[in-house]
DNA sequence: ACGGTTACAATGCACCTGCATGGTAACCGG
DNA sequence: CCGGTTACCATGCAGGTGCATTGTAACCGT
């Protein structure tokens, strides 16, 4: 076993040159090149870990998942400190709303990877929105926050969950593509979540 | 002026020859040859038409937007004639969830250029959120709605218009990579609807 | 020390791209 | 009938693409 490297490094840093190409010039500007020249290596090197082209986005989009995930669940840990349902619940939904530089190029690379995906399905499923578990576990934050507030319970707290995020999602859209500033976005899901936890009359 | 042809004609049928292969494979897969053996003409017509590809496809999505917006507006003159604010509402938003086969090609043609959008800025200003016109007509049809519910008025009519459009547009997204079924996207509007339109305590 | 495996690097190749060019046929005003 | 404009079509070209191939240097186990 001669000439022991870090795959995992080698291919992280493949992964990231294909974030800033496709940030930068959409996923059609990622070529095998120029991730190359990005990430400053030769292209001999890029073939060697990764057979083909399709092999290698997939790995880097699949990568920006896993790191959008993170954040979420870092922000679930972060707010689950204090306890309180309602923070828990706003700290988690900012999470998708590019606050820092990093998650404005991995929502930018996400929306990149939209395009792509209606008309590959194979993309389509790694974009899938929030899975079962975090829909559950939304909705048993908005409930217990309602309780919190006093509020009766209500029987749609799924439903309820699934436009927070969806609605969520959007802003992100949005952010990435200018059209909102993170904290125009958060004013609007801060009043959504106030909508949302108000009982009705 | 010699051999008269419909300008406006061939370039809708070149558009839309953009559009087949756009939500067939993505922005990308739009050559000038692909164009013109979908369009069943020849690759110079094409160019005859249009003196650059950014052209092209820029006049595509240029037409794709103008026939949302007159989907929209079409909407919103049908419920017009029943004249109730609430059903005038749900129409309208109703309009971006393809409810037929031109609306998805549509929904996904826009998916598919948010990818573009992303880097390319002129792409962006064209797909800009509703505009403000849309936006106030909107909170008035909010306020006019919650009247006729016996709700008292509340200031955030145009928040909740802006919330209502976002969430739209999210689940729109999620109609056009097939995540959600138009039905299903219309339910969970319908219940923001009810939620929005339902006085607090 | 050395054979074998790994990790690249360099280059070549067939293909596809947008765009430029030159030719041709149709048409219409005079 | 004819000069001029329009509407193409066909082809050529330089550049870029993904991938295959070949070469080479480093390293490890034995």
């Amino acid at each position: 076993m001669p000439k022991v490297v870090d795959h995992e490094e080698r291919r992280g840093r493949l992964a990231e040159a294909v974030w800033s190409l496709t940030v930068r010039g959409g996923l059609e500007s990622v070529t095998l090149r120029r991730v190359a020249a990005e990430a400053g290596v030769s292209m001999g090197q890029v073939q060697h870990y990764y057979a083909t082209r399709a092999d290698l986005v997939a790995d880097a989009v699949a990568r920006a998942v896993r790191a959008l995930d993170a954040r979420i669940e870092a922000s679930i840990r972060a707010a689950g400190a204090e306890g309180d349902p309602e923070t828990i619940l706003r700290k988690c939904l900012y999470a998708i709303l590019a606050r820092d530089e990093e998650g404005l190029r991995l929502l930018r690379l996400s929306v990149a990877v939209l395009g792509q995906a209606v008309s590959d399905p194979a993309m389509a499923a790694v974009l899938a929105p929030g899975d079962d578990a975090l829909l559950s576990f939304t909705a048993g934050l908005i409930a217990a926050a309602r309780a919190a507030r006093g509020a009766p319970a209500r029987g749609d707290d799924r439903v309820a969950a699934d436009i927070c995020w969806t609605l969520a999602t959007g802003l992100g859209v949005d952010v990435a593509l200018g059209h909102r500033s993170p904290d125009a976005a958060k004013a609007v899901l801060d009043h959504h979540i106030d909508t949302v936890l108000t009982q009705p009359g």
